[in-house]
Order: C-alpha cells, then sequence, then structure tokens
DNA sequence: GTCGTAATGATAACCATTATCACTATCATG
DNA sequence: CATGATAGTGATAATGGTTATCATTACGAC
C-alpha cells in the first residue's frame, strides 16, 4: 500500500545517521542543504509513513514533533529547559508499573510517553556560578 | 505584581468546580453560556496566570493544552484514544524512580508529564462486539 | 503500454497560541 | 481626591507547526 520512496529513503537515512531529534524543518534543511532537495509537505508526510513503518520514533513535545531513529532500545526523555538538551534514559521497573497502573484502571495501553523537564547536568553547574 | 482579577476568579471557579480537563476555547464558551463574556486572549493569559500562581494544574496534549483543578495530589493521565477519556492515576514508586533516574544523569528535576495511551475499559468491551 | 494507486511539491488553509495596541481597572501614596 | 505607575482586557493581527488541496509524476501489476 505504501511505498518506501527515494525521498522517504533519504529521510531515513538521514535520521539513522545520528543520534538527533530531529524536527520536520530540520530534516527538510539538511537535506536540502545535502543536495536532495525535497518540500517540506513530502518531509511530513515522510516523517508519518516512515513512524507508521515502525522505522523511526517521534516524541511530541509542547510546540513539535521530534523524530529519532527506532533501532534503540525503548527509552524515554529528559529535556534541559534551559539548553535544550536531550537525553534519554530507560528504566524497566517504571514500565512495569505503568502496565500495573494502566490494568488497575481497566486500560489496554497501546504506548505512553515520559517526558522529565529540568537542567541538565552542564546548565546547573552554570547555574551555579 | 499580578492580579487575581473577576475574569481570572471566573475561570478559576468553573475549573474548581468539576473534575473536567479544560482547554481555552472550551473555557471561554462556558463563561460566555454562564453570562460571564470574556475575550479568547484573555482566557489564555488567565490560564497561564492561573496556572503560575499553582491555583490550576495542565497537561500539555499533542494538539493543544488542556487544564484541571490544582487542588488534587499530584496525578499522572491516560488518555482513550478511541474516546478521548482521560483517566487519572497516581504511583509513588513511580516518581520516586524518576528522581533517581534523572540523578543518574546529573538532571535536576523541575517536572515531568507522564502520558499513557490505549484504550478506556468501556472502549476495550466495545472492541470485543 | 496502460490503468490504478500512491507520492510529490507548491501553496493555501487550519488552528492553537501569542503579540499588538488602545483602552480600562487597580493600587499606592503625595 | 488626584495622579501616575503598573497590570489586565479584548479585539484583532500575526505566528508557526502541521495538514489539505490539487495538478503532476512515479511505480506496480496485468
Amino acid at each position: 500500500m505504501q511505498r518506501l520512496t527515494v525521498q522517504r529513503q533519504a529521510i531515513l537515512d538521514l535520521i539513522n545517521a545520528s543520534n538527533r531529534h530531529w524536527d520536520a524543518d530540520e530534516v527538510a534543511r539538511a537535506l536540502v542543504d545535502a543536495g536532495a532537495p525535497i518540500g517540506i509537505a513530502t518531509v511530513y508526510r515522510g516523517l508519518a509513513a516512515l513512524e507508521s513503518f515502525g522505522l523511526i520514533d517521534s516524541i511530541q513535545l509542547a510546540d513539535k514533533k521530534r523524530y529519532e531513529r527506532a533501532d534503540k532500545a525503548h527509552h524515554d526523555h529528559m529535556i534541559c529547559t534551559n539548553c535544550g538538551h536531550i537525553e534519554e534514559f530507560s528504566h524497566d521497573t517504571i514500565e512495569t508499573l505503568q502496565q500495573a497502573a494502566a490494568a488497575k484502571k481497566g486500560f489496554k495501553l497501546t504506548g505512553h510517553q515520559l517526558v522529565m523537564f529540568g537542567f541538565c547536568k552542564k546548565c546547573t553547574q552554570g547555574l551555579d556560578a
């Protein structure tokens, strides 16, 4: 039904090549810079398609959605509200407890998103000064 | 510095009077219906102010922000992706583990948001049929 | 080849939210 | 009370991420 086109392959390669969390605009800009111009609408559709294929993951932030590689173990995110740095972490017990909490409410879980906000190591030191 | 004006009091009363999770538009509509017309910009500013006062809480969803009463114990949310129902839950151990995970990465936590997606009890039954 | 389906890309439209700006309300105090 | 400083209001314009539209192009099956 859906196709993995040249443009989508380019988006996928770009995202797979780093650990960054990309937004649509950054993807478009990077591809243009790499000599593979692509329409912004195509980027949005491509990102949505790749995510539906399970080839990339995403986090929904307050202002925009960001995409990252999917070939990593499940993890959640800590975001520095000062510098924007995104740190990944995972905690099996938390996952298990979430399942338990959902079950207690009769919820059939399909996904979740845990985002923690604060100051990263670097910015915490900066604040001390 | 900031004031608790008539309009803001009206917003606060409205939110305190139920367990709903309101978006800005719903608040404006409800106040108009209640005979207390209010500008939409005032609603946005009022909601932000009330949250900064600690008088209401919020959850940031993918499309919009929703506000609820703050006079409840801390909790997170489960959202039914089928009917939109929002269920609240809390889990002390999860909170504790989050703090631990943050500390391990050198993060100074200021807040977090855990949202779980799935099908609520009612919709799960509906899907069986 | 050719038909049907999907994708592309430029652009318009959408929609929640924020900024602007003229005006009003409130407070402190001289 | 008058006065000025500050904050709030509300109509509306602007912003910005995302989605819809639509004509055109690419791909796959037969």
